[in-house]
DNA sequence: CTATAATATCATTACTTGCTGATATATAAA
DNA sequence: TTTATATATCAGCAAGTAATGATATTATAG
Protein backbone atom coordinates (compact mmCIF):
# COMPACT_ATOMS: atom_id res chain seq x y z
CA UNK A 1 0.00 0.00 0.00
CA UNK A 2 2.98 2.41 1.22
CA UNK A 3 4.50 1.46 -2.42
CA UNK A 4 1.77 2.21 -4.39
CA UNK A 5 1.17 5.76 -2.93
CA UNK A 6 4.73 6.49 -3.50
CA UNK A 7 4.78 5.21 -7.22
CA UNK A 8 1.44 6.44 -7.83
CA UNK A 9 2.79 10.50 -6.71
CA UNK A 10 3.60 11.35 -9.97
CA UNK A 11 0.83 10.17 -12.00
CA UNK A 12 -1.21 11.55 -9.28
CA UNK A 13 0.44 15.14 -9.40
CA UNK A 14 -0.24 14.61 -13.31
CA UNK A 15 -3.58 14.41 -12.85
CA UNK A 16 -3.58 17.90 -10.72
CA UNK A 17 -2.24 19.49 -13.59
CA UNK A 18 -4.26 17.98 -16.51
CA UNK A 19 -6.71 19.58 -14.63
CA UNK A 20 -5.36 23.21 -15.43
CA UNK A 21 -3.68 21.84 -18.96
CA UNK A 22 -6.36 22.48 -21.28
CA UNK A 23 -7.90 25.61 -22.53
CA UNK A 24 -11.91 25.23 -21.59
CA UNK A 25 -10.85 24.47 -17.95
CA UNK A 26 -8.76 26.90 -17.51
CA UNK A 27 -10.87 29.30 -19.41
CA UNK A 28 -14.02 28.17 -16.39
CA UNK A 29 -10.90 28.87 -13.74
CA UNK A 30 -10.21 31.93 -15.08
CA UNK A 31 -13.60 33.27 -15.03
CA UNK A 32 -14.07 32.16 -11.15
CA UNK A 33 -10.92 33.55 -10.09
CA UNK A 34 -13.11 36.69 -9.74
CA UNK A 35 -15.93 34.71 -7.73
CA UNK A 36 -18.39 32.23 -7.93
CA UNK A 37 -20.61 31.30 -10.82
CA UNK A 38 -23.62 29.46 -11.76
CA UNK A 39 -23.20 27.06 -14.82
CA UNK A 40 -25.00 29.41 -17.11
CA UNK A 41 -22.85 32.36 -16.38
CA UNK A 42 -19.71 30.11 -17.19
CA UNK A 43 -21.25 29.18 -20.48
CA UNK A 44 -21.73 32.76 -21.10
CA UNK A 45 -18.37 34.21 -20.11
CA UNK A 46 -16.59 31.27 -21.81
CA UNK A 47 -18.17 30.54 -24.82
CA UNK A 48 -18.38 26.70 -24.37
CA UNK A 49 -21.49 24.67 -24.80
CA UNK A 50 -23.62 23.78 -22.31
CA UNK A 51 -22.78 20.32 -22.32
CA UNK A 52 -19.31 20.44 -22.04
CA UNK A 53 -18.91 23.27 -19.89
CA UNK A 54 -20.72 20.57 -17.38
CA UNK A 55 -17.92 17.93 -18.67
CA UNK A 56 -15.58 20.07 -17.94
CA UNK A 57 -17.30 21.35 -14.82
CA UNK A 58 -17.51 17.74 -13.30
CA UNK A 59 -14.01 17.00 -14.04
CA UNK A 60 -12.87 19.74 -12.04
CA UNK A 61 -15.38 19.05 -9.10
CA UNK A 62 -14.25 15.56 -8.90
CA UNK A 63 -10.80 16.85 -8.80
CA UNK A 64 -11.08 19.09 -6.41
CA UNK A 65 -9.87 22.24 -7.86
CA UNK A 66 -13.80 23.65 -7.95
CA UNK A 67 -16.66 23.11 -5.39
CA UNK A 68 -20.02 23.34 -6.41
CA UNK A 69 -23.11 24.61 -4.35
CA UNK A 70 -27.33 23.99 -5.50
CA UNK A 71 -29.31 26.79 -5.09
CA UNK A 72 -32.69 26.02 -6.12
CA UNK A 73 -32.29 25.18 -9.71
CA UNK A 74 -29.08 26.89 -9.74
CA UNK A 75 -25.60 25.38 -9.43
CA UNK A 76 -23.34 27.68 -8.22
CA UNK A 77 -19.27 27.08 -8.53
CA UNK A 78 -16.14 28.21 -7.11
CA UNK A 79 -12.91 27.60 -6.76
CA UNK A 80 -11.79 25.12 -3.69
CA UNK A 81 -9.23 26.66 -2.10
CA UNK A 82 -6.65 29.43 -2.28
CA UNK A 83 -4.30 27.57 -3.67
CA UNK A 84 -5.60 26.70 -6.93
CA UNK A 85 -5.65 31.05 -6.91
CA UNK A 86 -2.07 30.94 -6.25
CA UNK A 87 -1.03 28.55 -8.78
CA UNK A 88 -2.88 30.24 -11.32
CA UNK A 89 -1.21 33.39 -10.03
CA UNK A 90 2.37 31.79 -10.30
CA UNK A 91 1.38 30.40 -13.21
CA UNK A 92 0.39 34.14 -15.02
CA UNK A 93 4.41 35.48 -13.17
CA UNK A 94 6.21 32.42 -14.86
CA UNK A 95 4.58 32.58 -18.16
CA UNK A 96 5.17 36.47 -18.50
CA UNK A 97 9.02 35.37 -18.59
CA UNK A 98 8.92 32.27 -20.68
CA UNK A 99 5.70 32.74 -22.86
CA UNK A 100 8.22 32.76 -26.04
CA UNK A 101 9.31 29.61 -24.97
CA UNK A 102 6.07 28.20 -24.89
CA UNK A 103 4.93 29.48 -27.65
CA UNK A 104 7.38 27.89 -30.31
CA UNK A 105 6.87 24.79 -27.88
CA UNK A 106 6.32 22.25 -30.78
CA UNK A 107 7.25 18.78 -29.80
CA UNK A 108 3.57 17.50 -28.66
CA UNK A 109 1.74 20.58 -29.67
CA UNK A 110 1.80 21.03 -33.22
CA UNK A 111 -0.86 22.46 -33.94
CA UNK A 112 -0.75 26.89 -34.35
CA UNK A 113 -3.83 28.88 -34.37
CA UNK B 1 -2.62 42.16 -32.15
CA UNK B 2 -3.23 43.08 -28.31
CA UNK B 3 -6.76 40.94 -29.04
CA UNK B 4 -5.22 38.01 -29.84
CA UNK B 5 -2.49 38.26 -27.46
CA UNK B 6 -5.70 38.59 -24.61
CA UNK B 7 -7.91 35.31 -26.83
CA UNK B 8 -4.80 33.21 -26.41
CA UNK B 9 -4.00 33.36 -22.88
CA UNK B 10 -5.20 30.43 -21.75
CA UNK B 11 -4.44 28.42 -24.69
CA UNK B 12 -0.90 29.36 -23.58
CA UNK B 13 -1.25 29.10 -19.64
CA UNK B 14 -2.68 25.45 -20.75
CA UNK B 15 -0.12 25.03 -22.78
CA UNK B 16 2.63 25.97 -19.62
CA UNK B 17 0.17 23.66 -17.49
CA UNK B 18 0.60 20.43 -20.13
CA UNK B 19 4.06 20.76 -19.10
CA UNK B 20 3.41 19.47 -15.94
CA UNK B 21 0.09 17.34 -17.08
CA UNK B 22 1.97 13.98 -17.84
CA UNK B 23 3.17 11.31 -15.83
CA UNK B 24 6.75 11.08 -17.43
CA UNK B 25 7.14 14.49 -17.67
CA UNK B 26 6.77 14.96 -14.39
CA UNK B 27 8.79 12.50 -12.89
CA UNK B 28 11.06 14.35 -14.79
CA UNK B 29 10.70 17.75 -13.15
CA UNK B 30 10.85 15.85 -9.94
CA UNK B 31 14.02 14.14 -10.66
CA UNK B 32 15.22 17.13 -11.24
CA UNK B 33 14.16 18.91 -8.18
CA UNK B 34 17.71 17.39 -5.99
CA UNK B 35 19.39 18.93 -8.66
CA UNK B 36 21.18 19.15 -12.67
CA UNK B 37 21.23 15.98 -14.29
CA UNK B 38 22.37 14.27 -17.83
CA UNK B 39 20.13 12.85 -20.12
CA UNK B 40 21.86 9.51 -19.27
CA UNK B 41 20.94 10.25 -15.45
CA UNK B 42 17.11 10.97 -15.85
CA UNK B 43 17.06 8.12 -18.29
CA UNK B 44 18.42 5.61 -15.69
CA UNK B 45 16.25 7.79 -12.58
CA UNK B 46 12.81 7.78 -14.36
CA UNK B 47 13.28 4.61 -16.21
CA UNK B 48 12.03 5.87 -19.40
CA UNK B 49 13.55 5.13 -22.74
CA UNK B 50 16.34 7.42 -23.97
CA UNK B 51 14.36 8.48 -26.76
CA UNK B 52 10.78 9.09 -24.93
CA UNK B 53 13.06 10.83 -22.50
CA UNK B 54 14.66 13.30 -24.99
CA UNK B 55 11.50 13.85 -26.61
CA UNK B 56 9.99 14.99 -23.08
CA UNK B 57 13.29 16.73 -21.97
CA UNK B 58 12.70 19.33 -25.42
CA UNK B 59 9.40 19.65 -24.60
CA UNK B 60 10.13 20.98 -21.19
CA UNK B 61 12.94 23.22 -22.54
CA UNK B 62 10.85 24.70 -25.07
CA UNK B 63 8.52 25.47 -22.48
CA UNK B 64 10.77 26.80 -20.81
CA UNK B 65 10.67 24.63 -17.60
CA UNK B 66 14.28 23.72 -17.68
CA UNK B 67 17.00 24.89 -18.62
CA UNK B 68 19.95 22.48 -20.83
CA UNK B 69 23.38 22.86 -20.59
CA UNK B 70 25.90 20.88 -22.79
CA UNK B 71 29.17 20.11 -21.24
CA UNK B 72 31.47 18.25 -23.81
CA UNK B 73 29.04 14.78 -25.17
CA UNK B 74 26.94 14.98 -22.28
CA UNK B 75 24.07 17.42 -21.56
CA UNK B 76 22.63 18.96 -18.63
CA UNK B 77 19.04 19.43 -17.32
CA UNK B 78 17.92 21.57 -14.50
CA UNK B 79 15.00 23.29 -13.44
CA UNK B 80 14.77 26.77 -15.39
CA UNK B 81 13.08 28.75 -12.38
CA UNK B 82 12.54 28.93 -9.02
CA UNK B 83 9.17 29.23 -9.58
CA UNK B 84 8.98 25.55 -11.34
CA UNK B 85 9.81 24.17 -7.68
CA UNK B 86 7.59 26.90 -6.41
CA UNK B 87 4.62 25.08 -8.79
CA UNK B 88 5.27 21.48 -7.76
CA UNK B 89 5.35 22.21 -4.17
CA UNK B 90 1.92 24.22 -4.30
CA UNK B 91 0.63 20.85 -5.93
CA UNK B 92 2.28 18.96 -3.40
CA UNK B 93 0.31 20.62 -0.85
CA UNK B 94 -2.98 21.20 -2.61
CA UNK B 95 -2.80 17.04 -3.61
CA UNK B 96 -2.91 16.43 0.40
CA UNK B 97 -5.66 17.66 0.30
CA UNK B 98 -7.70 17.22 -2.94
CA UNK B 99 -5.86 13.52 -3.32
CA UNK B 100 -8.93 11.44 -2.51
CA UNK B 101 -11.11 13.64 -5.39
CA UNK B 102 -7.97 13.52 -7.94
CA UNK B 103 -7.90 9.60 -7.63
CA UNK B 104 -11.87 9.27 -8.68
CA UNK B 105 -11.95 11.82 -11.49
CA UNK B 106 -13.24 9.41 -14.05
CA UNK B 107 -14.86 12.27 -16.34
CA UNK B 108 -11.93 12.19 -19.03
CA UNK B 109 -9.30 9.44 -17.27
CA UNK B 110 -11.23 6.93 -17.26
CA UNK B 111 -8.01 4.72 -17.32
CA UNK B 112 -7.30 3.10 -13.52
CA UNK B 113 -4.43 1.61 -12.73
C1' DC C 1 -49.76 17.51 -12.35
C1' DT C 2 -47.77 19.80 -16.42
C1' DA C 3 -44.62 22.78 -18.43
C1' DT C 4 -40.40 25.07 -18.39
C1' DA C 5 -35.80 26.24 -17.13
C1' DA C 6 -31.12 24.73 -15.42
C1' DT C 7 -27.91 21.30 -15.32
C1' DA C 8 -26.07 16.59 -16.00
C1' DT C 9 -25.16 12.36 -18.62
C1' DC C 10 -24.07 9.48 -22.55
C1' DA C 11 -22.47 7.67 -27.11
C1' DT C 12 -20.10 8.97 -31.01
C1' DT C 13 -16.68 11.27 -33.54
C1' DA C 14 -12.46 13.62 -34.38
C1' DC C 15 -8.40 15.07 -32.80
C1' DT C 16 -4.42 15.16 -29.84
C1' DT C 17 -0.56 13.29 -27.77
C1' DG C 18 2.68 9.90 -25.80
C1' DC C 19 5.48 5.79 -26.93
C1' DT C 20 8.41 2.94 -29.72
C1' DG C 21 12.10 1.71 -32.88
C1' DA C 22 15.11 3.19 -36.15
C1' DT C 23 18.08 6.60 -37.61
C1' DA C 24 20.73 10.92 -37.37
C1' DT C 25 23.84 14.15 -35.16
C1' DA C 26 27.54 15.43 -32.18
C1' DT C 27 31.38 15.03 -29.26
C1' DA C 28 35.39 12.85 -27.84
C1' DA C 29 38.63 9.01 -27.57
C1' DA C 30 41.81 5.67 -30.09
C1' DT D 1 39.82 9.19 -39.54
C1' DT D 2 37.54 5.65 -37.36
C1' DT D 3 35.04 4.14 -33.42
C1' DA D 4 32.27 4.64 -29.51
C1' DT D 5 29.34 7.15 -26.52
C1' DA D 6 25.67 10.57 -25.62
C1' DT D 7 21.84 12.81 -27.21
C1' DA D 8 18.36 14.27 -30.68
C1' DT D 9 15.01 13.60 -34.38
C1' DC D 10 11.41 11.40 -36.99
C1' DA D 11 7.53 8.36 -38.76
C1' DG D 12 3.97 5.53 -37.43
C1' DC D 13 1.09 3.42 -34.16
C1' DA D 14 -1.80 3.21 -30.02
C1' DA D 15 -4.28 5.27 -26.62
C1' DG D 16 -6.43 9.03 -24.46
C1' DT D 17 -9.42 12.92 -24.41
C1' DA D 18 -12.29 16.93 -25.81
C1' DA D 19 -16.40 18.44 -28.53
C1' DT D 20 -20.95 17.58 -30.21
C1' DG D 21 -25.86 16.47 -30.23
C1' DA D 22 -29.35 14.14 -28.14
C1' DT D 23 -31.43 12.77 -24.06
C1' DA D 24 -32.09 12.48 -19.02
C1' DT D 25 -32.56 14.56 -14.54
C1' DT D 26 -33.76 17.94 -11.21
C1' DA D 27 -36.20 21.79 -9.54
C1' DT D 28 -39.37 25.51 -9.68
C1' DA D 29 -43.42 27.96 -11.48
C1' DG D 30 -48.28 27.89 -13.23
Amino acid sequence: MLITANIDSDTLKAKLFRGFSDPSRLSILEALRKGPLTVGEIVEVTGLTQSNTSNHLSCLNDCGLVRREQKGRFVHYQLSDERVETLLELADELLSDVAKGVYECVRYNVSED
